[in-house]
DNA sequence: TACACTGGCAACCACGTGTTACAAGCCCCC
DNA sequence: GGGGGCTTGTAACACGTGGTTGCCAGTGTA
């Protein structure tokens, strides 16, 4: 088996296929075609099928792809097969509403620690979870060999609780604030930006 | 003026320049080199100079762009200079995390209305707004030129809202949920893909 | 004055993607 | 059983975009 990085577009194309079938696979579907898969991604049907041709053979003519097997196969692929330990800081309501979502679940990741630094909220349960002091990050980052660090802390507070994370060990920070964040060159910082993505689409709906 | 649409890739990176001007000014700098902005987009700084130039000489050789000029200019470019108004539907965490967030009102979107279908949430304040009936989101939109509508709810609730929005007339909706969204096809859908932006990383970080 | 830094260009090249076209396989309906 | 409509798999081609390199022109600083 060739070792070949893919490219950063395939990669990222072959993610959000992933995203679409896990949620067609919620609605009952079973099977799948290039073409709407296409609808959901606005990505080319063509584009599709030679990304997905590229690693074997997995759909069937004039039937489309079996979503649970389509599935397996792009796990494979991403290497991302298994089940990820990812940690959350910041127990407000943002950090809430995505440790009760089942988002993060649907595709292999596991919320093993929330944390916070407010001493109001550590203790509380926030789903099944209870939320832990800041100070313990160290260990449970250790511990269950968490690579993934999820900040949903106000801007203020967000380039201490990153330097928490790279202190704890993470290597990927997903920023939900808009803050930016400064870390180590072998931490890689990705932000949420819904509003980047409006602004882009009002651009051209606006022609 | 012509009227030459710019190319989905230029139009991305300069939504994503704006973002982090607009934190870059947050923070108090009244400068910022194309290098830095750079390390904060992973864009090539290069392709900065070159995005930019393409409109005007907007930097200062040896210094860098000044923030506030360059906000603006790239506004003008964008055409979203003036203030827009959207509407929130959802009212529950991640809603009121929304609501209550300054990300929306930084670039420009004033949040004309916030709506959820549950009659124990209607009437209930969340940051400065009061929740409306969903019953009434077509007068608000209409009164307020909405074109923008923000999708806040759980997933079982998605389509519904967003026929709602639809049928009130809004064409860009910003799906915070994981479902998948049928549209006219004059009406886009954009998703919130936090995870399969990590999904993303992650690949690229175990090699 | 000398130097380091930065933007503005230009030229070239490699890569990815859109497009078109077509054969092969599968399903359903007649 | 046969025909027609879908859908995948694949090839070939053209185009656009972005990466790269190199250099010059201003700016601020030592």
């Amino acid at each position: 088996m060739e070792s070949d990085r893919l490219t950063v577009g395939v990669a990222a194309r072959l993610s959000r296929y992933l995203q679409v079938l896990t949620q067609a696979k919620k609605m009952g579907r079973d099977s799948i075609s290039s073409q709407e898969i296409g609808e959901y991604t606005n990505v080319n049907a063509t584009q599709i099928r030679r990304d997905l041709s590229g690693f074997g053979k997995f759909g069937k003519r004039g039937v489309g792809y079996n979503i649970d097997f389509l599935i397996t196969e792009i796990r494979k692929i991403l290497r991302t097969s298994g089940q990820h330990n990812i940690v959350l800081i910041g127990a407000g309501r943002l950090g809430s509403a995505i440790a009760s979502s089942s988002t993060f679940a649907d595709h292999g990741f596991n919320i093993a620690g929330v944390f916070d630094s407010d001493p109001a909220k550590v203790g509380s349960e926030i789903g099944d979870k209870h939320v832990q002091d800041v100070a313990d990050l160290v260990a449970a980052v250790r511990e269950r060999n968490v690579i993934v660090g999820v900040l949903a802390v106000p801007e203020g507070a967000a380039q201490e609780a990153a330097d928490a994370l790279v202190g704890a060990g993470v290597k990927i920070i997903f920023n939900y604030s808009d803050a930016l964040i400064d870390t180590p060159a072998d931490v890689t910082v990705h932000r949420s930006s819904p509003v980047v993505e409006i602004l882009h689409a009002l651009y051209f709906h606006l022609t």
